[in-house]
DNA sequence: AATAAAAGAAAACAAAGTGTTTTTTATCAA
DNA sequence: TTGATAAAAAACACTTTGTTTTCTTTTATT
């Protein structure tokens, strides 16, 4: 790719992320988005079908970094609970705080962690899948990985709301205290 | 209240519903609205503001009614636990679904959901009062109220877009089975 | 350094949507 | 009936969008 595509993505990227960060997603217009990100009309039309398709690339490329991220920590998992991947996680979106700031504020938050939702049934499902655990006798495995990733998500949110002030290790510490006691309900067959 | 201004309302009301069955909410326009209702363009912005006020009204009727009609039913609650609640919720939520069909669609459920969960907080709190639970040691209040209204809605999301297959009993069970091992993980002190 | 190819800038454009104003007509409640 | 209120219709100024055209700059390559 050319240095100079290179360099108008990023304007662009940087541009909106700084929008976002003062203003709700449906109130930005293309127009604030070119004047502060010093681009032409034509060259943003280059690089993005519309307003949504810009927002969308943005969302896939923040999750894909972070979920990829704790994928990797995954494999360090000395056959440690999952505790580890939900705190990494933590720790690299506030991290990644500056960088995101915009998507995590007021209403744009929802759309990316709606993306951020659908990575995360990923990462759980393999979790799970990991730790071998038996699947609960009464609760459907899909309905426990969207239990699991929705409500980490509505933490997230809660947090970010809160404007941060738990630490990612006291998150985690509250998130394993709602989420291993349905774990640990497991099929009595092989606890008995 | 005028009977037209009342008619005019509700037809607003119903054409909105209409299209949001069809489309998301960004891509409805006012037009569409007032051509699908038969009203004049005056009319409309004599009775909202903008359209995101309507959709804001709509919702907050919607919610209002919901959970106000499940606040009642909790007077009734013979020291029973708090699954009769959520039990009642799913069942209005799925008869007033040809109502709300719109809101429940696609992306416009985001936005919906964003209200019910506020209003569920009230009532999630209330429930947890009335139960006389004692808070768990080591979880803060505000986290597991947020974690409990917020696992609902995510959880009704994940039924609206599974087609809403289980039956109202069923998930209700299903969370009951994910909520209740917190509950009961109170302070030992009394249970000892 | 010279050059062809690619990328960007500037300006103008049609089209669509928003929210308001003005005028006229219909409906309500008393 | 009558004054008051609500609604309709049409025109409006304005904003935003996405495209087109023309021209300039930057890049990688020779």
């Amino acid at each position: 790719m050319d240095r100079r595509q290179k360099k108008t993505r990023a304007a662009i990227f940087s541009a909106f992320t700084s929008l976002l960060a003062e203003k709700s997603y449906s109130k930005i217009t293309v127009q604030e988005i070119i004047d502060s990100a010093n681009v032409g009309r034509t060259t943003f039309y280059a690089h993005f079908e519309t307003k949504d398709d810009l927002l969308k690339e943005l969302c896939e490329e923040l999750v894909a970094h972070i979920v990829s991220s704790a994928m990797d920590c995954t494999l360090y998992s000395d056959g440690n609970v999952p505790e580890s991947v939900f705190c990494h996680l933590l720790r690299h979106l506030r991290e990644n705080y500056n960088n995101i700031i915009g998507l995590l504020s007021c209403e744009s938050s929802e759309i990316f962690l709606r993306f951020f939702k659908d990575s995360l049934n990923g990462l759980v499902l393999s979790q799970l899948v990991n730790q071998d655990r038996k699947s609960h006798v009464d609760i459907p495995q899909d309905f426990l990985i969207n239990h699991i990733s929705g409500s980490f998500v509505e933490m997230v949110l809660w947090w970010i709301k809160g404007r941060m002030k738990q630490t990612p290790a006291d998150l985690d510490s509250y998130f394993r205290a709602v989420i291993e006691p349905i774990l640990s309900t497991r099929e009595t067959s092989d606890s008995a």
